[in-house]
Formats: structure tokens, C-alpha cells, sequence
DNA sequence: ACATCCCCTTAGCC
DNA sequence: AGGCTAAGGGGAT
């Protein structure tokens, strides 16, 4: 059936929050949003302040849809928060709605591996060839849908047919942490209580899991608002905007270069949580998005 | 122990 | 249209 979710003058904006690249599984088509969340496929619309939604099986409750956008964050005590200068504070005007997606955790984790050293379109692709192999299929208002495969589906699976969706190289290390999670050799769960420090370096034990799949975990689905991931954008829009606070020769040097290492990492990392605060993965992402969507929009 | 260099698949974009 | 780059990370040196 449908729903109806009344934002009460609560800031929201499903197209930013859809469209800044947090989320691989939605499409718009028309005046919908069609997506998979938690193994249902949904539909989604913004009209004013309302929410009109719809899922199959029918299992999305209004509940669950103001967890997963995170509508009880006091999104205008963030901003505040975050707006320390007047870029920041442009992209906060041009993007204003815009929330971080509570994500689904095995799902994150799993994507932002297949993520590294790719583009945004080709990970979506990635993503939906994974789920049309080893997910479930959905039927949903005309169309076909899948759900993301489960720890047991990936370590199930063979390495050719991983590669065959795209992974390359990242394939063995997504087949080997999906190993350690579908045995419990890896507490995925247990992540949950653990402070950003204790469950970022757990994370990183795994093959596959640098600093910046680590924050992108933290930041998406395990509630961490302080995480604050660096990745080729946010190098360039830090190290652009904000290279007072570094010495020249380090900016020199990390712009010259395609990658950074895990020490660079850490210091434009740890400059963006001690600039912006506990809320930093905010200002991140409102960052990110406004210097995407200058090139997005652009023809 | 720490840092740097080099390699890794694949595909979308110019 | 071929080259470059991509929400990086691991391993050798």
C-alpha cells in the first residue's frame, strides 16, 4: 500500500540525499525513485513536505524510512554546526536537505570495497550485476528488481563469476572478506558498539579495507557523523580550499600525485574532524556533492 | 617500524 | 578512438 510520511517542516531534500553519490541502488524514472532497500523494491517521492512511498513486499514501514534517511538528526543544528566558512556554507545553501543515508552495514561494507579506484557510474553497475547474479529477484509495479546478495550468497560464490561482474582485482578481496563474515570469523556486528577508533581499526584488518573504505563504512552505516572520508574529490577540494592550514610542499606534493598514502590520508582526515567537529561526515559529504554537481549539471 | 614506489582490472568519459 | 581516470589498497623494496 502506499504511505505517507509527513516531514513536519523538518529539512529534507530526497534529490540531493539520492543523488550525492552515498547510495549505488537508486534510479528516478519519471517523478519516482525506484530503489532496494532491506530486500524490498521501492518506490519514493518528494512532494513538499511529504514523503509518498510504496514497497514489495510491502515490509518498508514509515519507521524504518525515518531511520534509514536519518530524519531525527536536528539537521539545522548540523548545518550550523558545519558552517564555519563561506564554502562550505555554499554548498550548505545550494544543497540544503541533503542528509547522510543510515545504509544497510554488510551492503556498505561490500560496496564501498567494490568502489575503490572506480567511477560512480561504473560502481552502480557493479553493484546491480552482483545482485542480478547472486541476490534475489523482486517483481515490482512492471519492473524486475534484486536484492543484494548475502554474506553467504558472496562467499558462496566462485571468483570468475565475481570478476565477471566487474570486480577485477578487488574480486579475491571482496570473495575473502565475505568468507570472514558469512563464518563469524569477523564480527561485522559487533562493530556497532565500538567507538570510531576501536571499530576503524577493525575494519582495517581486512584485505580490501583502507582508510577511506573504513570511513566510508563508519560514516554510512555505523552512525560515526565524525568520519570523514578523503577520496580523490575531497583531496582536491580540501587541499583547494583549505591549504592554509598545510604546509605548501605538502600540498604540492599530495596534488602532484594520484594517490595518497595512508599518512597523507590521515592528515587531511583528521583536519577535516577537528575543523568541522563531531558532525565532519556532513560537511563532507555537502562539500563532495556541490563540487561534483558543478561538472553534473554542466551540459 | 616506517615510508615510497609500483602494480592492480575494468569501464565510462573526453 | 585511444588514453586517461576513477568515492583506493596491497605488497615489495
Amino acid at each position: 500500500m502506499m504511505f505517507q510520511l509527513d516531514l513536519k517542516a523538518t529539512p529534507f531534500n530526497l534529490e540531493h540525499t539520492l543523488r550525492c553519490g552515498q547510495v549505488f541502488r537508486w534510479e528516478k524514472t519519471g517523478d519516482w525513485w525506484y530503489g532496494v532497500v532491506s530486500d524490498e523494491a521501492i518506490k519514493i517521492r518528494q512532494i513538499g513536505g511529504a514523503l509518498l512511498f510504496q514497497s514489495f513486499p510491502d515490509r518498508v514501514s514509515i519507521e524504518f524510512l525515518k531511520s534509514y534517511f536519518r530524519l531525527d538528526d536536528d539537521l539545522s543544528k548540523i548545518l550550523g554546526e558545519i558552517n564555519r566558512d563561506e564554502h562550505v556554507g555554499a554548498a550548505i545553501k545550494a544543497l540544503n536537505g541533503l542528509r547522510i543515508i543510515r545504509q544497510d552495514l554488510w551492503e556498505s561494507l561490500i560496496s564501498y570495497m567494490c568502489a575503490a579506484h572506480v567511477s560512480i557510474p561504473a560502481i552502480k553497475n557493479v553493484i546491480l550485476n552482483l545482485s542480478k547474479g547472486l541476490g534475489k529477484e523482486v517483481s515490482f509495479d512492471g519492473r524486475v528488481f534484486y536484492t543484494f546478495p548475502k554474506p553467504s550468497d558472496l562467499a558462496e560464490a566462485r571468483l570468475e563469476d565475481l570478476k565477471r561482474c566487474g570486480l577485477g582485482f578487488r574480486a579475491e578481496r571482496v570473495l575473502e572478506a565475505s568468507k570472514k563474515v558469512n563464518s563469524g570469523d569477523f564480527g561485522l556486528e559487533t562493530l556497532r558498539g565500538m567507538s570510531y577508533e576501536e571499530a576503524r581499526g577493525e575494519l582495517l584488518s581486512l584485505s580490501g579495507v583502507g582508510h577511506k573504505v573504513a570511513d566510508c563504512v563508519l560514516l554510512f552505516s555505523l552512525d560515526k557523523l565524525e568520519a570523514f572520508p578523503v577520496d580523490v574529490w575531497m583531496k582536491r577540494i580540501i587541499l583547494g580550499f583549505y591549504p592554509r592550514f598545510f604546509t605548501a610542499d605538502f600540498v604540492e606534493r599530495v596534488l602532484a600525485r594520484r594517490s595518497i598514502t595512508p599518512r597523507e590520508y590521515e592528515k587531511i582526515s583528521s583536519f577535516g574532524r577537528k575543523y568541522f567537529g563531531r558532525y565532519a561526515g556532513y560537511a563532507q559529504e555537502y562539500l563532495f556533492h556541490h563540487k561534483r554537481s558543478e561538472k553534473l549539471y554542466q551540459g
